[in-house]
DNA sequence: ATAATAATGCAAATCATTTGCAAGAAGCCA
DNA sequence: TGGCTTCTTGCAAATGATTTGCATTATTAT
């Protein structure tokens, strides 16, 4: 194993394919680099800019195939923050829900069980069992 | 005054309009009314659908671009839940969640101080002021 | 009424995303 | 390694939701 801080590589990704019995092809390998590598969230327009720059024969359309592959194997999760384009997100630590800012559009992650609690709560309160669920902030930094 | 249950008739939201320098034209008058009275949340073809047995003149565009307004007037809310359409809601009063009904579409509202104070204890900590926030809780009633 | 101007219907345009299809690779086995 | 089968890809065209241009119609203040 690497250094320990490596949370989850490229590699991993690959293997998520493989195990699902599905091919490791060139443009595939650059598209999984790219999303293990940087820790944000970038939309399939920005991924796809950032493949061609390694490898300008990827299109757009193996950009949205991978990812909805790799969305179906869980490898990854598709968000649709308000008034955007589809971001994606390297699933790999535990769930977490997010601030958006409005401003850079730049996401933070954060996490907080006592809400988690409180949605299970109050959902059963109402009947219902929680399949999943969604929480967004949009917000601006608070300059002070 | 009526009988004080009605939390907002389409009256109201045509003073809104009126207030706003707008027209109040048969269309928006029949569009208003729809949303005024039944309390769900339609997304436009629904809306536009309900409209036309009403009026079969009007047209999708025209409900679109009401409800664009009307959102603008702060007058409806608009939600993008997973996976569908715009759906619309006629906001009168206070704010809350959604929980949606994923087999038959439905949703729930609710409201949680609670969740609403943390959710601003995290974005003060993170170093944000939320400006507007998203909740929605996607299940499946529990059968028991 | 009437003019001034906003709103409508329709069709065409947009945006994000998906899909059909023929051509090109991967993976596997001999 | 060569060949074969099947999965993938790129491209263009199709989709679905929503918006917009434009000529026509309807509102509203006068």
């Amino acid at each position: 194993m690497s250094d320990g801080r490596e949370q989850s590589g490229a590699g991993e990704l690959e293997a998520v394919l493989k195990e699902a019995g599905l091919r490791i092809t060139r443009q595939r390998r650059t598209i999984l680099a790219i999303l293990a590598a940087g820790g944000d969230h970038p939309d399939a327009l920005a991924l796809y800019r950032r493949a061609a720059r390694e490898d300008p024969s990827i299109s757009l359309s193996t950009v949205y195939r991978t990812m909805k592959v790799l969305e179906e194997k869980g490898a990854i999760q598709r968000h649709t923050f308000e008034g955007g384009p589809a971001r994606f997100e390297h699933a790999d630590g535990q769930h977490h829900d997010h601030l958006i800012d409005l401003d850079t559009g730049e996401v933070v992650e954060f996490r907080s069980d006592r809400i988690e609690k409180l949605q299970e709560e109050i959902a059963r309160e109402l009947g219902y069992e929680i399949v999943s669920h969604r929480l967004e902030l949009y917000g601006r930094r608070r300059r002070d």
